[in-house]
DNA sequence: GCCAACGTTGGC
DNA sequence: GCCAACGTTGGC
């Protein structure tokens, strides 16, 4: 079944437009455990909200869809790479990645300020665990979201 | 740039 | 296994 996620990106880094320019890209860079085990529950054409952070304002930005499962990060293999671990090897991978298909960017961005304001959704992992980066969402917090996002 | 929150590491 | 130190995230 369909799930729904939300994932967080620093726009400066990796924001939606870039997201619309390469229309997929792969999700690299993950380093927390639970951030990653939940991209491994991830499944092709699954919906993920794409979370602007460290923005001016922050909030959500559009829509994105998973269609690769999840995959060794190669960042991780990389010493060059910021992301690189060192206790990770080819054949003992640590970090995974999935990869993001381009949906659609809101016509309506949703700051930060105004999820804050909307008490339907106030049991979102985003109020109550604010570092991580990949997190569930419910089907209801997704209608929600998306038809404030209008689109 | 500051700093609170919080996940990870490492000494014991 | 505890917990202090440390590093990172992310709002402001």
């Amino acid at each position: 079944m369909t799930a729904f996620w939300l994932m967080k990106s620093e726009p400066e880094v990796f924001s939606i437009d870039d997201l619309a320019d390469k229309q997929t890209s792969g999700w690299d860079g993950v380093r927390n455990y639970q951030a990653r085990n939940f991209m491994k529950d991830m499944t092709v054409g699954d919906r993920v909200l794409f979370y602007h952070s460290n923005a001016s304002p922050s909030g959500i930005a559009g829509i994105a869809e998973v269609c690769r499962t999840a995959y060794p990060d190669p960042t991780q293999f990389d010493k060059k790479d910021g992301h690189y671990d060192p206790k990770a090897a080819p054949d003992k991978p640590i970090w995974f990645q999935v990869d993001l298909r381009f949906v659609s960017k809101f016509p309506r961005f949703i700051a930060l300020d105004e999820l804050r304001g909307i008490s339907a959704i106030q049991d979102m992992m985003l109020f109550r665990r604010s570092r991580l980066s990949v997190q569930p969402v419910t089907p209801q917090q997704w209608r929600i979201i998306t038809k404030r996002g209008g689109g």
